[in-house]
DNA sequence: TCTTTGTTGACCAGAGTGGTCAATTTCAGT
DNA sequence: ACTGAAATTGACCACTCTGGTCAACAAAGA
């Protein structure tokens, strides 16, 4: 749980971290090279190992860094006291997209550490992290039910279905505003939350009871 | 055009296919290993180059193979008479999953293809297929088009942003289906499909105009 | 028996691998 | 200006893996 890289300007050590994420992100453990990473980097072959000892250290410590960043993002910014769904999973939404714009990779990579499709390693240290309480699956299961008023639904028999369609909906249209920017201006998240509200109210409309006036939401 | 492999025993064609099909698929070109191949298929290394000669033609044949499977697979299967979109959409998402079980890294493969992550060569080869009616373009532009009774959505405002929720639903749902299949039962295309009209039917009453009689599903 | 076709796997030169280390540059403290 | 420590370099190493070759063998029909 130390800080990685202690001591190291905040800008070269994101270069690294970002080059170290991507290669481990695309290739799995054995064909991820360290020549690709310092290359991409910027830095010589000495450095990175000056720094993190071998590729497995590094990769350790990338891990450790990836599941720390995520935790942190989302118990940072997220409204526990709010307990309309619809505005949670757009939290969610937003604070993915807010991170994958400082660590464009971290998010593919932190799902091919959880699927276990790395080192064997990797599910160590995740059962390692759940005993300081970082826990993810407990995290995503608190995101469906703490405080969250599902009564707002009008019809209990299809309440899951719901979830799903508004879930998938975010999720998806993550997805395709990510893809869409690359070379564009650098995504522009208070226009996608914009639109993300769009898209949430006409949920709201199939979804939820009708009420004469409808449920404000904060931007 | 011609035929790729031919007069070679299909089970063993298949072997060699699904083998490089996922070897391509998982990494890019340069990164992918006509060893790996060879030893997944269980077959010589002679062997392979007996049949393609080069890596970079395995590529390219693998290529126009599985452009023209997934073409054929949708325009086969497609009834371009069902003017219910939803109906339609639930096709393309059950023909996917088909294909999906035959050659399972096949759509990746084809993904990865066309959104030019390997070889320029595949721009090519993509433009080439085209001068022969197989423009995949023109075809996920039909299936929003060709013969569609867009009169049955409720509010015409929001018709687009519908469209959108249904086509990520099936999207994610189909996913999801796939990633839990793996060493499970090989898949219940059926029962997938009755899940999908689960689905279907309550998206129908989110967005469709309101009718006494709802319209029936074809299984 | 001969020819053709399918099939093997040892072998090759070259590229790339993780990792080392003596030599340099940088720079704060005096 | 001098010093010592820290940051940084890149040539180098032994090793693995690469795409591709080819002489040899097996099977089978003529």
């Amino acid at each position: 749980m130390q800080e990685i890289m202690p001591g190291i300007e905040p800008e070269k050590r994101d270069r690294i971290l970002n080059a170290a994420i991507e290669e481990f992100a695309t290739f799995p453990y054995e064909k991820a090279s360290t020549n690709h990473i310092v290359a991409k980097a910027g830095i010589s072959k000495g450095l990175l190992f000056h720094y993190f000892g071998s590729k497995q250290e590094l990769y350790e410590q990338l891990v450790g860094f990836v599941i720390e960043k995520m935790y942190r993002s989302i118990m940072d910014r997220i409204d526990w006291n709010e307990s309309d769904l619809f505005e949670r999973l757009k939290q969610i939404a937003l604070i993915k997209m807010e991170v994958q714009q400082a660590y464009p990779h971290l998010f593919d990579f932190l799902l091919k550490v959880i699927s276990n499709q790395h080192l064997a390693k990797a599910a160590e240290m995740i059962e390692f992290y759940k005993g300081y309480g970082l826990d993810f699956a407990q995290v995503s299961q608190d995101i469906y039910t703490r405080n969250v008023d599902y009564g707002k639904f009008r019809d209990p028999a299809t309440t899951r279905e719901a979830v799903n369609i508004v879930r998938w909906s975010l999720e998806k249209y993550g997805e395709e505003l990510l893809a869409q920017m690359s070379s564009d201006t650098p995504l522009d998240l208070a226009q996608a939350a914009v639109s993300m509200n769009h898209y949430m109210d006409i949920l709201k409309q199939s979804f939820y009871k009708p009420s004469l006036e409808q449920e404000g939401h904060a931007v």
